[in-house]
DNA sequence: TTATAAAACAGTAATCATTACTGATTTTGA
DNA sequence: TCAAAATCAGTAATGATTACTGTTTTATAA
């Protein structure tokens, strides 16, 4: 993998968000540094380096893919009124989950855990539209 | 809602399957019984159908949601080599997550756990065109 | 039973996130 | 500096899902 200017942006940028951006807004953001990056860049990167593990694509069922430049083991809360992704700061400590004990006829490579919720800003909504 | 004779089919069929069908293969198969069913058809019953809980709509991440007539709680493992998703059968049990001491500035509402692996059949597969 | 409103349908078009393609530009290493 | 490989910008294609429209089915009550 060669080095681009564009990529390096990409993971910069990325590493000053803790909201996990979509591509669509990794690519609005870029778009300041280099105005004529396209969408397919930037969704070629994030692949890209997804794939070599350097961020996290989040796939948290809401239909959009999320990136996160912070590849330590966390986990994250989806919040159902706003789609707001938030870390848990679990301290180190991770959920226990002994995959060699799951009745599984084959190999377990990875677990997948996100929570949903109602954030805060979007609770306090709730009292006032609802 | 209204009885209709589609959306009863195709609840029918997913009772039949412990497979997790896409709302493709629904299609084709409910369409041996009604030919004339149309794919937005099917779309809106599992829609209309798992917004009621009357079947679970997973989305474990491979782009394609995945529909349940067992909506009892329970754990599918996704196989990262045909996209097959089977179920575990916990026995009952649950993995047990105290969501309440999550540092969440909001509120938990659920929780999505699932697994990824290679199944039996893939793992034989890897072996010969490795 | 029959009339009627609501719900559901088939068929098709539109949407939207993502990926693929193409010819030009950039990067790399000799 | 130069050529091969990688990457790019721009655009087209893909594929799952949703939305729209005019027709048919269902439920209900006179």
């Amino acid at each position: 993998m060669n080095y681009s200017r564009q990529r390096e942006e990409i993971v910069h940028f990325l590493k000053t968000r803790k909201d996990h951006p979509t591509a669509e807004v990794v690519y609005e953001n870029v778009r300041m540094v280099y105005p004529k990056i396209s969408l397919g860049t930037v969704y070629r990167n994030l692949t890209l380096l997804s794939e070599t593990g350097d961020i996290l694509r989040l796939r948290l069922g809401d239909g959009v893919d999320h990136f996160d430049a912070d590849t330590s083991e966390h986990y994250h809360v989806i919040c159902k009124g706003c789609g707001s992704v938030t870390d848990l700061d679990m301290k180190g400590k991770k959920i226990p989950i002994d995959t060699s004990i799951l009745p599984y006829d084959g190999t377990i490579l990875g677990q997948i855990i996100y929570f949903t919720g109602i954030c805060k800003d979007c609770s306090h909504k709730d009292v006032t539209t609802n």
